[in-house]
DNA sequence: ATGAAAGCGCTAACAT
DNA sequence: ATGTTAGCGCTTTCAT
């Protein structure tokens, strides 16, 4: 023992692994690592896994489901004992499902899953949360709410369309398709250009409700342009709980997502199935609003 | 070949990195994963890794200068090719460095370096950020200048005090140690705490240059408690260009901070060097100043 | 309790 | 060109 220390001996954890025909390294992907609503996800899985001496090896989809496979696959090829992934789209791989149960390698999704996915996930109650974002912009008083959208690929977008068509019918609100939009790209570029093309349509709507923070991070710069002011002219609801939002003026009134918790509940989603545990776990946080002053309507 | 498709082969990097003796693997340690700038890194480095099919491990070490050392023991022990590492202090374990010599583990600084490395880094020019921040301050007609600086332990603080130091010197201004605040943990709690600080002192300072603009925020908190106006009655200079700066209100100069092209410098160097280019290779980037709302004064 | 040997899955060197 | 073999550094099994 003291020779090996004097040689500065380290063992080796290849031959180590390969022997032992497991690794402690997970994999993750993410879709972007440098967005803050990842950046805490990734913050709760590091955390976690450093505790237990697993190491994760980190890779980026880019929202391009063809990249997000191989990447997977190289994954597989490097042994990692478990992934946990936040897919792209509503669909994934299944070829690398199939060689992944061979393998005995578990996968835990987080934040999106295809419908009635049946293994592990973390996610959050969409649905709910949107609805409570619009329930909150009638209570205030707006009666023509808009509701810039993501695309149907992605659960969490469509969930979100779905809990702004249901606050509607619950408030007694018509649904009006003129008043959704699509983003292609989800990002403030997009919030802008629809923003736009909703006051220069016939029908303003007097409040927006945007599937994402930087979504609405276009809307406010928008309407800023047409001199409508925030929240008396129009309200505005974002989702996500951007650092930004609790910052630009008006504080934006937002949807909070508890990425760190999210990402440590994963985490031990997956150790217990590296642990032989075979129960199928899935978590679903509740959504919680934050009231700020994007949304608070005084003149009614 | 056809056979092995059909079995789903894919072949054991484990087996193969013990026989080649190498990993195509990286290791990489941030003080702070979810923390902007490093999240921007990070990108630079994953992006720039992925192009290669080099996998990326990734360790957080909370700014803890023991944990850095144990990381990069570990993932020695894993036999990484290499290493990047935004060290947390101005000093680095040499136990581990001479380890690495030895295995042939070339590791490139990002961000911090102490005195006079003479290994591989990236970083920026700290001094010079500083100095033109301080300059401009001074050029609108600022006197008063205080400084909310971070510990003498981070190359960067002291390098942007001593940029603070010179643009006093050169603008004729007096360096007053009063008016320069050393934060502990820099973040925005302290900001808030310094600034009051100042506000309450004999000598009020008529601008606060921050280390980071995290501290700016507190002190965007604390000006507002006093009633004070930014920029006609405080002026304030953040540093590093973080998202919030920018949406913030009333907007806030700051210096920016290219951390992607960063990240991917780091990584092009570490590749070099693993392509055993026995070059030393270091690089400073320029500081670029951001004037936007919170510094220009318009009366005098 | 201690030591010897087999073998994890691959590649590089060697022999055919 | 093709086939065979030794061995990367460890752990586990088996024998002492």
């Amino acid at each position: 023992m003291r020779l090996a220390q004097q040689l500065d001996y380290t063992p080796n954890k290849m031959a180590v692994s390969l022997r032992k025909r497991k690794s402690d390294v997970i994999g993750l992907v993410l879709p972007r690592v440098e967005h803050y609503f990842f950046s805490t996800i990734l913050k709760g899985i590091i955390s976690s896994a450093q505790k237990d001496n697993f190491a994760v090896i980190l890779s980026e989809s880019s929202h391009i489901p063809q990249k997000e496979s191989e990447l997977i696959g190289q994954l597989i090829g490097m042994n990692v004992s478990g992934i946990i992934l936040a897919p792209c789209r509503n669909e994934i791989d299944n070829s690398y499902i199939r060689i992944m149960e061979k393998n005995n390698i578990p996968i835990v999704l987080i934040d999106r899953t295809p419908k009635n996915y049946q293994g592990h996930f973390v996610k959050m109650n969409d649905f709910h949360g949107a609805e409570i974002a619009v329930t909150h912009l009638i209570q205030q008083g707006y009666k023509n709410i808009a509701h810039i959208r993501g695309h149907e690929y992605s659960s969490n977008a469509e969930d979100r369309f779905q809990g702004y068509c249901n606050a509607l019918k619950i408030g007694g609100l018509d649904y009006n398709p003129a008043l959704v939009k699509t983003c292609e790209f989800v990002n403030k570029e997009e919030g802008y250009y629809f923003t736009k093309e909703l006051l220069l349509s016939g029908n303003k709507p007097d409040a927006i409700f945007t599937v994402t923070d930087e979504v609405a991070l276009g809307v406010y710069k928008a309407l800023e342009e047409f001199g409508l002011n925030i929240p008396a002219d129009v309200g505005v609801m974002g989702y996500s709980n951007s650092l930004v939002s609790n910052y630009i003026c008006p504080r934006l009134s937002t949807i909070d997502q508890p990425g760190i918790r999210m990402g440590e509940t994963a985490y031990e989603f997956l150790r217990s199935a590296l642990d032989d545990e075979k129960r199928i776990r899935q978590k679903v946080f509740e959504a919680k609003l934050l009231i700020r002053q994007s949304s608070v309507h005084h003149h009614f």
